[in-house]
RNA sequence: CGGAGAGUGGUGUAGUGGCAGCACGAGUGCUUUGGGAGCAUUUAGUCCGGGUUCGAUUCCCGGCUCUCCGACCA
């Protein structure tokens, strides 16, 4: 490729709005540009990248056994009413209609068409198992895009989907996927971590995220220090040490308390340890159930638990007057003798402690020794706390925090989808019709770009790894007044492409040289190739490394038999 | 959705209640080629709507868009 009939250009300047460095990179050098926010323009140079990352999935896809097709991206809303995400979705669908009034949701995941579109071929057992996959454009109704490529509203996903008679089967090809998976990211030059997670609104009982390790990233996880264990925070359980547990229980006793509503003013007011006061936070799920999540005062409620233990699909904070009107004040909520119509969803760690103090349900009023059983009964009991860096895994090893970025994930999914879908189902050797075990196995190629490009940059641009750089060379002339140099870039240009290299050749003449390289750094091919007049004295080709500071002075031949693939 | 900030040539920015300036880019000509060259010349801009005002790019209100933080989402 010619440089000057490249379409797109680096700039040598970026906004400040910019902040991710990979979405700077990106835009500087001519990769992408932003449409609106969350939906970018793909340019020559960030397509080659992109053809690239997607050859090298579908490669490991296809050695492993899976078949690409393509689903529409139009999805029937039939289809979706049909296991109830359109109610279930977290994200808003994107919905659209078309003259005649049909509507369809704008795919952001494609469980339903998949099965929709096998249950059209009265499997049979022999058929099974096989896995399916497809690239295409999805869609979020992301509230908030953000970091060029980190988070957008419209991508590229690589999504699979399998099928299998039973678990045992389907547990063969989760890891199938999972080593699809090290390879395809070891090829990008990504070092992944498989983290347990929540399957959230995908469903199934258990996922893992594949995530690259970066400050960027918006996904916390936590890692143990003997390396047993690597979990979202979401789902991360943890060792919850015995407090006094031990302690007798003593009188319940309601005492006049003249105190601010935080626990800190609860600590300061009694004059006792944080972990002995009772947490309470109001909930409103989207079912307006009232519910009331109580844990142990020195750890925080986690959302994503509470909602698999109640059967939630969404939460908000219960609002002051909410609080109020359930028959209890904001700052003095308490579980004894709270109403009725409150669902009070514990945390088991209430069980480590004993004559714990809190609110009384009114102002300025606290109870002492609550015990639960004696005092109060949940309704659901179960882990519903916020792991955090520090604490201990069940195995009794020190956890780290980390942040990443989630590039991919591999979902089991069982019989979620089957189940709810009519005639999602397989004959068995008996005649008899079984409902399919499931798993999907996702990857969002344009996170993917973003993550390489925050994994591997340098203060010059991006230095892509080579198995995905839009180009292989940067075919670099320094011109002069030297015809012979000009003659002689062509001539090598000629060559290379004779033997169907992957160069990209500087053959602007307007421009300086200084100009050509700071381009070359920027655009990030991992060799840059230099003829000058100095090279041609010596008859030689300049080679370097983009990810090296050394200059090497090799002959023809050399660079012909490099590129050579 | 809550909070904060910002919208000025293609890009990055300055400035002002009264002529909108600079740099990069782009075009032309000459010159130039080992780290974003030089001279000359041309080109192009105040997000949208309303208000205040003799006059608004500037002040006020509304909208839209973008960025960041949070919430949400995975």
């Amino acid at each position: 490729m010619r440089q000057s009939k490249l379409f797109g250009k680096t700039s040598k300047t970026v906004s400040e709005n910019l902040k991710a460095v990979s979405h700077k990179y990106l835009h500087q050098g001519g990769f992408i540009r932003e449409s609106v926010a969350g939906r970018y323009y793909f340019l020559p140079l960030g397509m080659r990248v992109r053809d690239k990352v997607i050859r090298i999935i579908e490669e490991e896809m296809n050695k492993r056994g899976a078949q690409k097709i393509i689903t529409p991206i139009l999805h029937p809303k039939e289809l979706w009413k049909e296991t109830n995400r359109t109610e279930s979705v977290g994200f808003e669908l994107m919905i659209v209609k078309d003259r005649r009034g049909s509507e369809f949701v704008l795919g952001g995941t494609a469980e339903e068409m998949i099965i929709d579109l096998v249950r059209k071929f009265n499997i049979s057992y022999k058929d099974l198992p096989f896995n399916i996959y497809q690239f295409s454009q999805k869609f979020r109704d992301e509230l908030r895009a953000r970091g060029g490529l980190l988070r957008v509203r419209e991508f590229l996903m690589k999504d699979a989907y399998s099928f299998h008679a039973d678990e045992k089967d389907f547990k063969k090809e989760y890891q199938n996927m999972w080593k699809a998976y090290e390879a395809i990211f070891a090829k990008m030059g990504l070092e992944t971590v498989a983290v347990e997670s929540d399957n959230g609104y995908i469903g199934g009982e258990y996922c893992h995220e594949f995530v690259v390790e970066n400050t960027e990233g918006e996904s916390r996880f936590l890692v143990s220090d003997d390396g047993q264990c690597a979990v979202h925070e979401d789902i991360a359980v943890f060792k919850k040490e015995e407090k006094n547990a031990d302690e007798k229980e003593k009188e319940l006793q309601e005492i006049k308390a003249l105190r601010g509503k935080t626990m800190e003013d609860g600590v300061k007011f009694h004059q006792l340890p944080i972990w002995q006061q009772i947490k309470d936070v109001m909930f409103v799920d989207n079912k307006d159930r009232m519910i009331l999540a109580i844990i142990r005062g020195d750890l925080d409620v986690n959302e994503v638990k509470l909602m698999n233990l109640i059967g939630a699909g969404e939460l908000r904070h219960a609002t002051d007057e909410e609080i109020r009107k359930a028959g209890s004040e904001p700052g003095f909520i308490s579980p004894v003798g709270i109403s009725k119509n409150v669902l009070v969803a514990a945390d088991d760690s209430l069980r480590t402690i004993k004559n714990a103090y809190g609110g009384a349900n009114k102002k300025n009023a606290d109870l002492l020794n609550v015990n639960i059983d004696r005092d109060y009964k949940p309704n659901r009991e179960g882990d519903i706390a916020m792991a955090h860096e520090g604490y201990l895994s069940p195995a009794e090893s020190v956890l780290t925090g980390k942040n990443g970025i989630e590039v991919g994930n591999i979902f089991q999914l069982g019989y979620y989808y089957s189940e709810k879908m009519k005639d999602a189902v397989f004959t068995d050797k008996n005649s008899e019709k079984k409902p399919f075990y499931m798993g999907c196995y996702g990857i969002g190629i344009d996170r993917t770009i973003a993550a390489v490009a925050e994994m591997h940059h340098d203060e010059k641009g991006i230095v892509w790894p080579e198995q995905i750089a839009p180009f292989q060379v940067h075919l670099i002339g320094i011109i002069g007044k030297d015809k012979k140099i000009k003659k002689e870039v062509e001539m090598i240009y000629g060559q290379l492409q004779k033997q169907k290299a992957d160069v990209l050749y500087d053959d602007r003449e307007d421009i300086g040289v200084g100009a050509k390289f700071a381009d070359a750094d920027l655009i990030g091919c991992p060799y840059r190739v230099v003829i000058s007049s100095k090279t041609l004295e010596q008859k030689k080709v300049e080679l370097k490394k983009r990810n090296e500071k050394e200059v090497f002075l090799v002959s023809k031949e050399e660079l012909f038999d490099l590129v050579k693939k």
